[in-house]
DNA sequence: TAGACACAGATCGTATACAATCTAAAGGCA
DNA sequence: TGCCTTTAGATTGTATACGATCTGTGTCTA
């Protein structure tokens, strides 16, 4: 829990703080199982014990933190099952919401896209894995919110972060290149308002994603020892 | 705000709590607009306004609160726009996750979903509208359930519920008799572990759903008069 | 030395006090 | 009378104090 963003000058709300919380998550700066302290946060960010918790509340119900009563909240460690979960919730949602975004794009939302896999592909150029993770997720999400699919986008969102905790523990390192590929050819698909190249490459693209996960190993494996030898 | 479910002897927590409103939300026995003050459901359950708030935040999370900063939190009254982003993901979701219950349907589950579906029918019969929604609610979630989709299964929870607020504000109630129909119908589906019946079935009940609300009217439609005059 | 018990420190849970903000009514002016 | 300003009341926002619970350590005894 060291080394989060500095904060703006004026004290920040309860929004912030998860957002720059689940900042960090995206960008693996913080992993799963880690410890988030009331008291660290609120020392960290100038606010109240009451206003972090708030925060944490909100990430809580996001799926990002788990609050044990009495101990604290811990970054989520998903389950092999709720890693499958992820991924079939997201292959009911996104498939079909990308066929809606390429019917309703506009230039202005090309270029937005165009910029996202820009500077994801600058950040991955960049060694920079964790800020590449993080725009490829937003991306995702700007598809949704193209699609004019509020709810839908909200939820999405959800399981994108939900998913980069799950990168962060079953992610096999083995194959590297393959984001900025797809990203690419759903681009073009929305450019040419093709519903049916969207859809399918989407639903290609998420099960690739699933694919280039290692499920069959035990979800134990602990981030630290104490963790490891606990109950 | 008055009247609702009187709680345990001991003091409710913030889940109780959370919990007894959607369901009086669910039962129609709280409506869009209301206002849920802090203070009146602190003196209702007999807790300090910490464990309200927490509540409160939940049901915001989920959709059913709208809480405005400096003026507390009012019972949400979702946009036309809402409600058909409620219906379109409910579309996403639910019939896939039908056909993947139907494929998993254990003895247990059949007998509790006739349960289910025989409570409704009795409440419908005695003229609890309110109750029959409620039970009709909780018979779609159950689907998620036995399809072993703990995840999907709290994004239609939500969905249900702001379906609730929709089904308030754009009922028309020309058409009265369908839901315990089509509730029967995915019972046979899944009992005969017909999955491709069990979807289509799930599919045209939402459709047929979403064909009963009058969605053309405007979303300003007040429920006091203050409400309708103010700014 | 090993086990159990007890105690101290730290962390979270809840209530409450006080400040900030909004709402609405009362008063003054044209 | 009608409109703007002022002021009192009510409600929410935040911090903090206090109590409950848990974790880990130290000590005592067999």
């Amino acid at each position: 829990m060291k080394d989060l963003d500095l904060q703006s000058s004026t004290t920040p709300s309860a929004d912030e703080i998860s957002a720059q919380l689940t900042e960090a998550v995206h960008e693996h700066r913080v992993l799963p199982g880690m410890k988030v302290s009331e008291d660290e946060v609120s020392e960290i960010f100038g606010v109240g014990r009451t206003v972090v918790r708030q925060a944490l509340q909100t990430l809580a119900h996001e799926g990002l933190l788990r609050i044990e009563r009495n101990r604290g909240a811990f970054v989520a460690k998903p389950s092999v099952k709720d890693a499958r979960e992820v991924f079939e919730a997201r292959a009911l949602l996104e498939p079909r919401t990308a066929r809606a975004a390429a019917e309703r794009t506009t230039e202005t939302d090309m270029a937005l896209l165009e910029g996202h896999i820009e500077q994801e592909h600058a950040a991955l150029a960049a060694g920079e894995t964790g800020r590449a993770l993080k725009l490829s997720g937003l991306f995702h999400a700007e598809i949704a919110r193209i699609a004019n699919q509020a709810t839908i986008e909200a939820f999405i969102k959800q399981l994108v972060s939900r998913s980069s905790l799950v990168i962060a523990l079953y992610w096999q390192r083995r194959s590297a290149i393959c984001e900025s590929h797809a990203h690419h050819a759903l681009l073009d698909a929305l450019r040419r308002q093709d519903g049916d190249a969207a859809e399918d490459l989407m639903k290609g693209h998420l099960l690739d994603l699933l694919s280039q996960l290692d499920l069959r190993q035990l979800p134990d494996q602990a981030p630290s020892l104490r963790e490891a030898l606990k109950r």
